[in-house]
DNA sequence: ATAAAAAAAGTGTGGGCACACATTTATTCT
DNA sequence: AGAATAAATGTGTGCCCACACTTTTTTTAT
């Protein structure tokens, strides 16, 4: 079924199919009817492949990021997940653009975002920065009327189309969960962040999500928190942390809610880590070394590389075939032990984990 | 870039171009290493969709899978991965036919089978039955040449080109490690089985791998072990286990190496089940029910939906890009639990999970 | 009734490649 | 050297659709 044997049931050209099938209008009503009944009674769908090669529009998707160094690699996996998605849709007539910010930086954002939107993209993806300076620049980015998704972290109040990440607070109900399954009634928990994360709304939701639980299903729980201004003076953690769980024995429970864990979890000594259940963020290469060095019990990760990957193909079933995306689409809530760990593509190469060779 | 770009760079015609690329030989080596290098100097790749477009050949794919009904809807899971990659790759010149057969009956297997060889699929991707007449009919189809995968069962000593499922064993080991962080040391356990179980591979090694997190990480842990005969009376399944609970109070952790937890822990009264840490298999609607209402803790699911999925696009990627996938394709051994089920994606329509409409 | 305007429908090219067929060039044989 | 053969290269059509442009038909205005 080609749009030519439509045309040839219906007794009129390929080009009165075409504007049918893509309500370009200038169609006598009666035959338009004719057509859609062919195709529906036909169910012919138009060939995906001949239309793509057949549009001569470009699509130019941008993304705007933080970037990763040796310090924080943990954006470098959202932005593989956009890598794959790019060289899959390259031939749909697709260009994805890639811009990035430093997180500590604002003017960066500012820049990179002015940047941007000066390249008028078809569609942005975005993982937000929050500042006084924000709604001035979404202001600037409503008036082009650009379709925009937020990933990984979501703001509230925006146009965005759809927000593609984790729920933080349900993710901080599981964690809650996971300890109270493993420590029994009354568990006695400690929780641990840094400064930085008072005012970061995925780790308050987070920690919110965690309290929760605890005061929806138990009678009664001990929880201690500490906070650390900066991660700078690793001495200092250490001391900290060795002190307040041996001045507090009871304590069977260690919450991180971020993804230095791997670094909390490496500053509690051994004889203070036995029975413990250490439970936090992200497969970052650190983790996972400290995972499988029994060092954290269970990681909670949000496959951030599929939140890149899928951003960019929903943006372009929306450019492409209209389609609108949810809202809100939740990336999953996975545990990650020791023993499940192989099992996760958290790699770099998504090729190397699933192909023998690529010739 | 295109073939025809890169022909005028070399003083040639797309023909000879296009025969370098798919190495249809008749070059002489002079004019291929030209071409080859400037195809690397301008990484130039064949753009698919217009490939695609251009190829008369079609490719069939064939599945035979377990047929799924009221009783028994996991396999509409993989199904239903199937049917989508099958819509996907369909304007790739790709079409795919579904066979099934009966578990229980093995000359459904034995029909379907045949039926499907004798239809000359380009490649074949099979959930295998094993008897003793397996090893003729796989005979003839390794005289057939036709690649094929194994999905979600795995038999051993055929030349299936990859296996594409879960490590049944390290699944096994991984509930083992649950039951053991919930309980702590020297947990007493129960593991109940089917009949049909004892010769099943995949339950063997999942209660292989279970046992042997035990000897390798506990000094000591008490098992008792249950099997049911059959699923049909309800009623003994009911009595068996109250009482077995009742009289060994000391047991914390249940063990179903099997999607039938939901009957199991069903069938646990309320007093038994309170302090039970219940772990099992499989997302299905029955389970899921009884994981909603706190009767199972852990749900190990393989994201069988996957499981169809990918091995269609491997397939395809083979005969198509000639891209050879590995022996083993684990799928994830994932963790479910109440509280992160609802962003798993065990639904039945994919679409309806991420996408507001499909206008 | 006729011209002008608007609506409806038809036509043709190009997008990049695959593949069969045609042609040219190089090699071998006598 | 010339014919026969083999090797290398060139040519052209079709795959299905999008879209601009052209032509035909219908409607409106005078």
């Amino acid at each position: 079924m080609t749009i030519n044997d439509i045309a040839i049931l219906a007794k009129v050209s390929t080009g009165t199919v075409d504007r049918v099938i893509h309500n370009r209008g200038g169609v006598s009503k009666k035959t338009e009817k004719i057509i859609n009944n062919l195709i529906k009674k036909n169910n012919f769908e138009i060939n995906s492949v001949a239309s793509a090669l057949a549009k001569t529009k470009e699509y130019k998707i941008a993304t705007l990021m933080p970037i990763f160094d040796d310090d924080d690699m943990f954006w470098e996996s959202p932005f593989l997940g956009v890598e794959k998605a790019s060289s899959e849709i390259k031939d749909f007539g697709f260009k994805i653009i890639n811009y990035s910010y430093s997180q500590t930086n604002f003017k960066t954002y500012l820049d990179s975002f002015n940047k941007l939107i000066d390249d008028k993209p078809n569609g942005i993806i975005l993982v937000p920065a929050f500042n006084n300076k924000t709604k001035e620049i979404f202001e600037k980015l409503n008036k082009s009327k650009i379709p925009y998704f937020f990933i990984n972290i979501n703001l509230n109040g925006f146009n965005n189309l759809s927000f593609i990440g984790q729920h933080s607070f349900k993710s901080g109900y599981l964690a809650g969960k996971l300890l109270h399954t493993c420590l029994g009634k009354n568990p006695q928990l400690l929780t641990v962040r840094m400064a930085s994360h008072l005012k970061n709304e995925t780790i308050v939701d987070r920690i919110k999500g965690f309290d929760e639980y605890y005061l929806r299903n138990q009678e009664e729980s001990t929880s201690l928190n500490i906070i650390f201004k900066s991660i700078k003076d690793k001495g200092l953690i250490r001391k900290k942390l060795n002190y307040t769980l041996q001045s507090n024995p009871q304590i069977k429970g260690v919450f991180v809610p971020s993804g230095r864990v791997g670094l909390i979890s490496n500053s509690i000594d051994k004889k203070n880590l036995t029975d413990l259940k250490v439970i936090g963020y992200d497969t970052t290469v650190n983790n996972i070394n400290y995972l499988k060095k029994n060092k954290i019990t269970f990681l909670i990760s949000q496959k951030s590389f599929n939140q890149g990957y899928e951003s960019v193909i929903y943006m372009s079933d929306f450019l492409l075939k209209n389609i609108t995306p949810k809202k809100y689409i939740y990336s999953p809530i996975e545990i990650i032990t020791k023993e499940n760990l192989e099992f996760v593509n958290y790699k770099k190469e998504y090729k190397e984990f699933y192909y023998a060779n690529t010739k």
